[in-house]
DNA sequence: GTCTATAACATGATAGAC
DNA sequence: GTCTATCATGTTATAGAC
C-alpha cells in the first residue's frame, strides 16, 4: 500500500500545514493524522521541507492550468500578463502562511530547495514556461523578447513575498499592485522598443542576461567556453 | 559583569559563525566558547537569530562609515553608486555564508527579523539613508529623486542575494554587476526625466511608492508621521 | 526486500533554583 | 545573573513484521 500511505501522509500534511501553520505542524503531528509512526512518514518524506516541496510543486502544476485558462479568456498582453499573476495568487491565496515557509528555504543558498538550486530547476522552468506563454507573440524586439519571461518570473517571486508580507483584507493590496504593474508593462515595452534608446537598451539587456547565466555548468549543459567571470 | 559577558558571548558567537557557519554553530558551542552556561547565553541573546541581528546591526555599522569614506573620494552620482555598493560588498566580503541566515529569517513573514518588520526598521531605515546620500543632489525629477533611495535599498538586497549565491572566485560576478548597474544608473535616470515619458513615469512612480507604502501603523511610532516602510 | 514501529540523539529554547 | 535540569521537535538508528 506504498502509494497510498506516501498519499495521505502528503495530505494529512499539507492540511495540517494549512490549518496551523507550517513551524506549529510538527512531523509527529502529520504521523499521527496519517495513522501512522513517526518513522514511516520519515520513510516516505525524507524531511519536513520535502513535505513543503510537495507543495510547491502542486502548486505549480496547479498554476499551469488555471494560467491557461486565464489565456484563453484573455485579449492582448496586457490581459494575459493579468491572467498569469493573479492565477498565481488564487492558487496560492489559501496557503499564504506557507510561503514564508518555502521562502525561507528557497532563499537560502545551502539548501537543496533553494530556488536557484538545480533540484528544483525543473519546477522553476516550467513556471518560467507559463511566463513566455504569457508573453506570447506580442512583437518586441529580440533581445527584450528572450529576457521578459525570466524578468517576469523574477517580479512575480516579489510579487508572492508581498503577497505572503500583505496584511490587507483579502490581500487587496497585491492585488491591485498587479493590475498597476499590467497596465504598465505595455507601454513600457514599447518605450524600450525605441530605436533612440536602443544603445542603452543593449546594455541593460546585457547586465541582465550576464545575472541570469547559470553558476555552475548544469549537469545537462556542457561546460560553455568563456564563461568565468 | 553583564556588559562584558554579553559583549564576550557576542563575539565568541560572530567568531564562530565565521569560522564554521551558522547552522553548524550550536548555542552550547557558543556557551562554551564564551566561558558561560547555555542558560546564561539565552539570558542575553532570547535566540540565536538574535545573535544573526545583533551581527546585521555591526555590517549596517561598518557599511555606514566605509560607504561615506568611498563618497568622499568619489566623483559623480555613478563612482558614488558603485562605492555604496562596492563597500557594502566589503563589508560583508568574509561572511557570505551569514548572509543565507540572514535572509532566510528576513524573508520570513512570522519573524521579528523580517525584513519588513518594525523591529529592524531602525536599522533598515539608516541603510536607506546612506543610499539617500549616495544619491545626493544629483538633478533630477522631484518623484523620481523621493523614491530612488528605495528602490536601490531593494536592488541591494538583490545584490546581497546574487552575493549570496555567486560561487565565482572572489565573487567577481557581482562585482561585475556592480559596475555594470552603477554604469547604467545614469543615462536611465536622464532618459527616465525626458518631459516626452512623464506620463508614464508617474504612473511608474505612484505604482512603486503604493509598495512601498507600509503595512500597518508600528506600535512604536504614533501613526501621525507618514513614514515606516 | 519492503515497509513499519520504537528508541535514541542533537539542538533550540525554557523553568526554576541559588 | 548564572546555573542545572528539562522539554519539544527535527532527524537518525535500530529492530521487527510481512
Amino acid at each position: 500500500m506504498s502509494d497510498e500511505t506516501g498519499a495521505r501522509i502528503r495530505k494529512k500534511a499539507l492540511a495540517l500545514f494549512r490549518k496551523r501553520g507550517f513551524e506549529r505542524t510538527t512531523m509527529r503531528d502529520i504521523a499521527r493524522a496519517a495513522k501512522v509512526s513517526l518513522g514511516a512518514a520519515y520513510y516516505y518524506f525524507p524531511s519536513k521541507d520535502a513535505l513543503v516541496l510537495s507543495y510547491y510543486e502542486d502548486m505549480q502544476l496547479a498554476h499551469d492550468k488555471a494560467a491557461r485558462a486565464a489565456f484563453r479568456g484573455a485579449n492582448g498582453l496586457e490581459e494575459r500578463v493579468r491572467g498569469v499573476l493573479h492565477s498565481k495568487l488564487d492558487v496560492v491565496a489559501d496557503d499564504r502562511h506557507l510561503l514564508g515557509a518555502i521562502f525561507r528555504t528557497a532563499v537560502d543558498p545551502e539548501s537543496a530547495l533553494s530556488a536557484f538550486a538545480s533540484s528544483t530547476g525543473g519546477v522553476r522552468q516550467q513556471s518560467v514556461a507559463i511566463f513566455d506563454e504569457a508573453v506570447g507573440d506580442e512583437p518586441m524586439p529580440e533581445d527584450i523578447r528572450a529576457l521578459l519571461p525570466k524578468a517576469m518570473w523574477l517580479l512575480h517571486v516579489g510579487m508572492l513575498l508581498y503577497f505572503a508580507h500583505d496584511q490587507s483584507p483579502g490581500q487587496i493590496r497585491t492585488r491591485h499592485l498587479v493590475d498597476d504593474a499590467a497596465r504598465v508593462i505595455v507601454p513600457l515595452i514599447a518605450m524600450a522598443s525605441l530605436p533612440m534608446l536602443a544603445p542603452m537598451r543593449e546594455e541593460l539587456v546585457r547586465l541582465v542576461a550576464r545575472a541570469f547565466e547559470p553558476q555552475v555548468p548544469s549537469p545537462s549543459t556542457p561546460p560553455a567556453p568563456g564563461e568565468s567571470s
